[in-house]
DNA sequence: ATTAATTTTTAGTCTAATCTAAATTTTTTT
DNA sequence: AAAAAAATTTAGATTAGACTAAAAATTAAT
């Protein structure tokens, strides 16, 4: 299993959590920064290895097999955002692209005892849940914030997104994991929200 | 920069170690498990980019250049397998794999975080000392087993192979970094010592 | 239901790293 | 110092992953 592969996996893992189950040729390549070419030709291996279930011009998703190394791959993601976050002190905006390179380092064993040293964290920096060691994963209970209506108050739990930009949009206006939101006003213009943050003294 | 070009870098910078600065193809080769037409290609490479001198079938030696990135690959060695040893409780015969794909990621930053969180340590689990930000390495005052001499006694502080199976077999005949050796006899014919190991009790 | 636009795939090229086989240079032996 | 052996390099092929340009299939628009 190459890193290529691993890479393409994770991302097809994610868009189908988003497109329910189907993902198109283009949004991988836009995705991973590649052209579509380049995802045809990896479409056929990942299909050879009974990764995925893909027919010419038809879109493609996950294999249970494939499912399987996804979250595998996500458990590692996130336990080393986990590490490095909370012992080498780096922001949540900063870790994505180096727990992207750690993750494709070969050893199981390794993973098993490091989510032993972190003692076994069931959610990442960014609220995400992290899987155990056989896979089961801890699903929140959870809505998106243009699902929780005007003037109703909620926490915020996760963030969906690894954008270091936005991240640091975030920050900058002070919501974090635990931050308490309430919405009050929606712009139907533009789909923006106005909102009201409520954060926890220390 | 790639993996196998940081690994020929390594490689060129041990055997140098060794062979006061002339290495040879065919060391590499066998070190690095490829074939000698392969060496010569990278060798090639890595002149080009003025991190060894090379002169066709005259053997290579790193360029300073070449020096500075091995020094710093050996600090992310042996930090990865601090890492490991301490905090993830790995045996000093079982890291070094692991150590070889974590120094790879890349990420200066990172390095010089895991140090810190480690407590800027000194030493490897090998005993090999772990160069400091700067390049700068701590040697240690030490000789070989085959210098100490009959009836000497000496402290083990380091062993410099990083052959598993070997340091298994210390484990077995129960050496490891700190235990007492005093040399009772040689074997010319083979080159063997008979020693005597006292090693502190707990 | 054709035509137009979009998406996807095929065909062929490129780079990095490897390999085998053959040629060349260096070293060793006689 | 010539011949034999060993070490090294060149030449040419291969694989994985990416690319561009062109062809084919699908979807949308009139």
């Amino acid at each position: 299993m190459t890193n290529s592969e691993e890479n393409y996996i994770k991302e097809i893992y994610k868009l189908s959590l988003i497109n329910s189950n189907h993902v198109t040729t283009n949004e991988i390549a836009y995705e991973l920064s590649t052209k579509p070419p380049s995802v045809s030709d990896m479409l056929k291996k990942l299909c050879n290895k009974k990764l995925i279930n893909y027919q010419k011009y038809k879109g493609v998703n996950l294999t249970s097999k494939g499912q399987n190394l996804a979250i595998y791959l996500t458990r590692k993601h996130r336990l080393w955002e986990f590490f490095l976050v909370n012992c080498l002190k780096y922001n949540w905006d900063e870790v994505h692209n180096i727990a992207e390179q750690l993750e494709h380092v070969k050893s199981e064993d390794l993973i098993n005892r490091l989510d032993n040293f972190l003692g076994f964290p069931k959610i990442d920096p960014h609220g995400e849940p992290i899987p155990d060691k056989n896979g089961v994963l801890n699903h929140l209970d959870s809505k998106s914030l243009d699902n929780l209506g005007k003037n109703n108050i909620g926490k915020v739990v996760g963030v969906k997104t690894d954008d270091s930009d936005f991240l640091k949009y975030l920050n900058k206006i002070n919501i974090s994991i635990g931050s308490k939101l309430k919405i009050i006003d929606f712009n139907k213009f533009d789909h923006s929200f106005e909102i009201q943050i409520k954060n926890r003294t220390r």
